[in-house]
DNA sequence: GAAGTATGATACAATAATGTCTCATATGAT
DNA sequence: ATCATATGAGACATTATTGTATCATACTTC
């Protein structure tokens, strides 16, 4: 039930981070008394999902990059390891999200995926006059285009992350 | 003032559909019974808005488009005229917005460049295999990010449209 | 300067949301 | 079946928000 919860805050506050907690109790499917069981105040609720999207995130990035050995493979495993979690992304870049530690460690993301950037351009991966911010932005965006047509059955997961780096590379010419 | 306060409510709802109309008029930089001097209820406010995003961005688009040949130029057109109107389209697709006639033009816009990447492809501007609401959806994405990259003051205006178009239809490989 | 209009701050009533608590019923374990 | 625990519904007090209204002050026009 906690987890039920938790998803449901996840999803629902990605995309209004105003929604009430009754509101929040019903798309779990259980009553508003044992959200508050279950988490003593709003902030606490959002606290603990922004916890658990973190380190979702975290492992599943720390996992898939460990035996990476170019730039270009750390993004490709990357993807395939973040847009399944692409809600969670979702989420805490949101408004909802206003803790200092999360920010600061959204940032570091940021910061990571921007030195990635480089790599690939020294790779020859992404072209050298790509603008870092506007390749950063890219990626991001991948990942949540690839998690919510997969949300939407409109693709398959297994394809998803290969998609969404092929799409980001290569565009969609021909 | 009663432009400055659809315009902090774009901006606002867009992020947060459970903003208060408190904060709305702050950001907007009024009081809040000027809020409601210009509109009645919350409801009368996002109408407006709502009524002012999809005019704008018809307005826009029809501009663009009317001397437009081929699917290409279509597509080149459209994103130089909505690219500046990005935060408008967010808002539209927000939760914010929850009036049946708003949804039905945004079904029909969804609808209009679904029809639009079949010509792409049919021109062999889109590769045949791409999937049709994955164009769809990346075409919107390209949007959003010129749009907000502009924003952030990162990106030139002048160059957005053109970064935006390149970026989809050629990735940023080099 | 005078008159008319607009505005922000504030108060108020009504409603919505939050956190706390109770109780009847449901669920799970034995 | 019995007992212990969990749960949803609802009540309650408090706080936040919305819509309405008033008033002193600011602003605009002449």
């Amino acid at each position: 039930m906690r987890q039920a919860i938790l998803d449901a805050a996840i999803d629902t506050f990605a995309r209004n981070p105003g929604a009430s907690l009754s509101e929040i109790a019903t798309r779990a499917g259980v009553g508003r008394a044992s959200l508050h069981r279950h988490f003593a105040s709003r902030a606490d609720l959002i606290a603990a999902a922004s916890q658990q999207c973190m380190d979702e995130i975290d492992a599943a990035t720390a996992e898939a990059l460990k035996d990476a050995r170019t730039a270009r493979d750390r993004l490709s495993r990357m993807l395939e390891a973040v847009v399944p979690l692409g809600d969670r992304y979702q989420f805490l870049v949101s408004e909802t999200v206003d803790d200092e530690s999360v920010r600061k460690r959204y940032e570091d993301e940021l910061d990571w995926l921007a030195h990635l950037v480089d790599d690939l351009k020294a790779e020859g991966v992404i072209a050298a006059d790509a603008p870092r911010s506007w390749a950063v932005a890219n990626i991001d965006a991948q990942v949540w285009l690839a998690w919510s047509e997969v949300a939407a059955g409109r693709l398959a997961p297994a394809h998803a992350a290969d998609l969404a780096l092929r799409t980001l590379l290569e565009g969609l010419a021909p």
